[in-house]
DNA sequence: TTCTCGCCGTAC
DNA sequence: GACGTACGGCGAGAAT
């Protein structure tokens, strides 16, 4: 059998932790919580975690201790303890003694002298001792049975690792603590000698015995002082010794964990208004019924899962989500999967779990076989939490997802995409008022978290049967929300949910990186960039970091003085690109940090990190496309980002010559032409915006026309461009201020322009005023084909909220069907893609624009028929131009 | 050491 | 403050 084992926890030590690094919680009426609160969760976690057979939480008690007696400086620099750290003493020793733990405190002493004590009766007793605690100190404590852990860190030390971390064993460190002094509780130590120092001469002389008895041949001004503190050195170290002689009238068997006092516990924390940890220390309320009790179920064995079969053959639709590895859906595997087919039911199939001790598990390809014929119908439809995820690991095994997808992340998407985050734990809190376990309870997070495959089967059946159960219930509770409002429904079933297996197959597709050109970038830029760095520090006069916004602020303008143009919010001088351009004309190196920031930009982001992203079992990169983040309908790209590569710039463009595709496969590029004035012009039926796209004039050089009432034939490039700004100003709810900044006018002249615009476009001046008012009156906005935008700031009495509330109403119905329109066009390619059997990939969506790989002897074709499928897919009052274009590259495509 | 925030810059 | 929607790199300081 193996050893026995005691945890110590260093209760003070942790409360004084918490109290700083938690948040400033209260009670409903006022109290202070926060430490509280942290240190109970601290220890909940520490117990499950640790399963001690003994525990005791030790204090310090407020009485001074010896070491005052001894030392009147000890701890002297210590501030005064805060109010409301004291306040939550009382209060958590009540808590401690409610759950049933063993608390000590004795007077006169501090909890180190009673940790050590006990720590050295239990290795009397052959008894193996935990310490909890994130004080450095206790490693004099150390030996094979006395291990500490940090929580904080899920470090545990033992000898060997208190050797690895201060370079000296345990038995010296009292030794080295002498010498050095220890701050935090003002013992001096030897002047001038710190951590290295002590270190060498112990290592030196074996001990502090043989420094001090070689003390007169330690040299110079350091062995002075040396000498100088002999006398004092006894006291420093009864002072920093930790006593492990105090006397505690407990006996051992004291320190057995009792039971909690579950009434008198849920009493106190919901007075306390700590209610996650309730929920936490599973307490059940004292006059409360439990709730329905959920029935999750571990499938083992073949039989059990036949019957499970049994079940699902006559269930009208089914919930699943995998469990696996990685978030990297190219590289995950699997490790179990859970079923609902009703609620407060559900199944976990453990199948790739993997620690000592595991038990049993079906074989993989086993439980795949078996639940094929399900996942690949057509028929029985799949309900889930961002079901394109689950799809990928599914098609890593060969398993093709089929029939209709219930994704309830996306039925709360269509339903509100206000929301900040659409995972499973903020919908369901959200709509169900359930908090499930969060993965991170279960697999930790950090550089703590172990892989899912790690986790016990009997908690990764609870968490995972819990996801499946939940998404279901989600589906039932959400699924009428949206079925009720028929424009989302339709959205749903339309645009949201075949666009999982469009979006899934684009992100399995990947991109083609030249690599080798990239690199090959990087270098230059690179030579670029050390040229410019020296250029800068030069002319400044002192090396600093140019990455840095706060030392370039600092050089800018407190050490070359110049003229602080615009502020950031916090009050800082901008050196945003913008002001330094400004800036550029009178100042020289300004143009340089410029450069330097452009193209350690290209670097950073971009030719260096495009390689790294490959995967290396496809030759290719994936992003993921995120279906449910952006308010207004668009998707975005992370991991890596492709949605923002650059294009603008001569530098930057040369980027995407590094997307290619492979031998005998070229890169089409289509892209709707000014698709959101389009939309402008077709919701506002503006006449003359609407006759300038009939005829096919150019756009910005027809408004340039209107506005400076000249001959279309006769607008100036400048004309041109300050009509430029008005179009996109307009859909992005523009002021004159906005402007004027943006074309360096004076406001005057912006608002003239504005008006001018109006004056000309009456029907866009309409259409605002009336998405306004319909805003304020409805709560919401919508596009042509009914996404929702809700706008709850709308009516708020702050100004600036208000007017950027006001501003996302003019601009979302805009960028929204924009976003609806690529969604339909790209769902529909994909199928006749597939239908007509081209040799043809969609590998990229930029918001306006699909990136298609295409055999070389298929590319007119298929590039027709994208623009056909992208300009035909709706029909509004403005017809929607799309430009496509072939190439060798991404370059050449446009 | 790791995490979070502010700033900045890229795209449409 | 003043133009919408995103993602991400870097530095700096806080938390651990």
């Amino acid at each position: 059998m193996s050893k026995e084992k005691l945890l110590l926890v260093d209760g003070s030590s942790y409360l004084y932790r918490a109290f700083h690094a938690l948040p400033d919680l209260r009670s409903p009426d006022g109290r202070p919580t926060g430490a509280i609160y942290g240190v109970l969760n601290m220890l909940q976690k520490l117990i499950k975690s640790e399963r001690p057979d003994y525990l005791s939480v030790v204090f310090d008690t407020p009485v001074k201790t010896f070491r005052h007696d001894i030392f009147p400086e000890y701890k002297a620099n210590r501030q005064k303890t805060p109010e409301d750290l004291i306040a939550q003493i009382e209060p958590l020793h009540q808590a401690i003694i409610n759950l049933g733990l063993p608390l000590i405190a004795v007077d006169g002493v501090e909890a180190d002298d009673v940790i050590g004590t006990l720590a050295m009766e239990a290795e009397k007793k052959n008894i193996k001792t935990l310490i909890a605690t994130g004080d450095k100190d206790m490693a004099q404590l150390v030996t094979d049975n006395i291990h500490l852990i940090d929580t904080m860190k899920d470090i545990r030390m033992g000898p060997r690792e208190v050797l690895e971390k201060f370079g000296i064993l345990p038995e010296r460190f009292i030794d080295y603590l002498t010498l050095a002094g220890d701050t935090s509780d003002n013992i001096p130590g030897v002047e001038k000698v710190g951590p290295k120092t002590a270190i060498k001469w112990i290592n030196e002389y074996g001990s502090l015995e043989g420094v001090i008895q070689n003390a007169d041949q330690i040299k110079g001004k350091i062995g002075d002082n040396l000498n100088e503190a002999l006398d004092q050195l006894d006291l420093f170290k009864t002072l920093v010794t930790i006593k492990c002689d105090v006397q505690t009238d407990s006996n051992f068997s004291d320190l057995i964990m009792g039971e909690s006092n579950e009434d008198l516990l849920h009493e106190q924390l919901s007075d306390l208004g700590l209610h996650g940890l309730i929920k936490q220390f599973d307490i059940q309320s004292p006059e409360k019924k439990p709730d329905v009790e959920s029935n999750y179920q571990i499938i083992r064995t073949k039989n059990e899962l036949d019957e499970l079969i049994e079940v699902m053959k006559k269930a009208p639709y089914i919930s699943f989500d995998t469990e696996t590895t990685s978030l990297d859906y190219m590289n995950a595997e699997l490790v179990g999967v859970s079923i609902a087919l009703k609620p407060n039911e559900a199944f976990y199939i453990p199948i790739n779990h993997n620690y000592e001790g595991v038990e049993k598990q079906l074989e993989e390809h086993f439980v795949l076989e078996a639940l094929k014929p399900f996942l690949e119908s057509d028929e029985i439809p799949k309900i889930g939490h961002n079901l394109k995820y689950d799809r990928h690991i599914l098609k890593n095994l060969g398993i093709d997802l089929k029939g209709k997808l219930l994704d309830t992340m996306l039925f709360s998407y269509v339903n509100n995409s206000t929301i900040t985050r659409h995972n499973l734990d903020a919908v369901s809190k959200r709509y169900l008022n359930i908090n499930p376990t969060s993965y991170e309870d279960v697999a930790g997070k950090g550089a703590k978290q172990i892989p899912f495959s790690e986790v016990s089967i009997e908690v990764a059946s609870e968490y995972a049967s819990e996801d499946a159960d939940i998404s279901l219930k989600l589906y039932e509770h959400i699924e009428p929300l949206v079925q009720k409002e028929t424009k989302l429904a339709k959205l749903y079933s339309e645009i949201e949910g075949p666009l999982i297996y469009t979006l899934g197959d684009i992100e399995r597709n990947g991109v083609l990186i030249d690599s080798e050109k990239l690199n090959k970038q990087s270098k230059e830029l690179e030579a670029k960039i050390l040229k410019l760095e020296q250029k800068v520090q030069k002319s400044a006069g002192e090396d600093f970091n140019l990455g840095s916004p706060k030392q370039l602020q600092e050089i800018l303008y407190e050490k070359l003085g110049l003229p602080v143009i615009k502020k950031t919010p916090k009050g800082q001088p901008s050196t945003a690109e913008s002001v330094l351009q400004e800036l550029s004309m009178d100042f020289p190196i300004v143009q340089d940090i410029l450069s330097y920031r452009a193209i350690s930009k290209l670097k950073s982001t971009y030719t260096d990190k495009l390689p790294k992203m490959v995967n290396s079992n496809t030759g290719r990169v994936h992003t993921s496309y995120h279906q449910a983040v952006t308010a207004t309908g668009r998707l975005s790209s992370s991991d890596p980002n492709l949605q923002n590569i650059p294009i603008r710039s001569e530098e930057g463009r040369r980027i995407r010559e590094a997307f290619i595709a492979p031998d005998g496969y070229k890169i089409l590029a289509a892209d709707y032409s000014q698709i959101e004035l389009r939309i402008m012009a077709h919701l506002s039926r503006d006449q003359g915006l609407m006759d300038a796209f009939a005829k096919g004039q150019d756009i910005h050089q027809a408004t340039a026309a209107e506005i400076f009432s000249t001959n279309i034939d006769e607008v100036t490039a400048n004309q041109r461009r300050s009509a430029k700004a008005i179009n996109f100003g307009l859909i992005y709810g523009m002021s004159a201020f906005g402007l004027s900044k943006q074309l360096q006018i004076t406001r005057a002249e912006a608002q003239n322009y504005i008006e001018q615009y109006f004056d000309r476009y009456p029907q866009v001046k309409n259409y605002m005023d009336e998405t306004k008012q319909s805003a304020k009156k409805m709560g919401y906005v919508e596009t042509v084909f009914g996404r929702r935008l809700y706008l709850a700031d709308i009516e708020s009495s702050n100004y600036q909220r208000r007017q950027y509330a006001e501003r996302s109403a003019i601009n979302a119905p805009m960028q929204g069907t924009a976003a609806d329109l690529i969604k339909m066009a790209m769902i529909l390619l994909h199928q006749k893609i597939r239908k007509e059997s081209f040799e043809a990939k969609i590998i990229m969506q930029v918001h306006d624009e699909l990136v298609i790989e295409v055999n070389e002897n298929q590319s007119d074709e298929l590039s027709e028929i994208t623009t056909s499928v992208m300009s035909e897919i709706s029909k509004l009052d403005v017809d929607l131009k799309v430009d496509a274009d072939i190439g060798n590259n991404w370059d050449e495509a446009h």
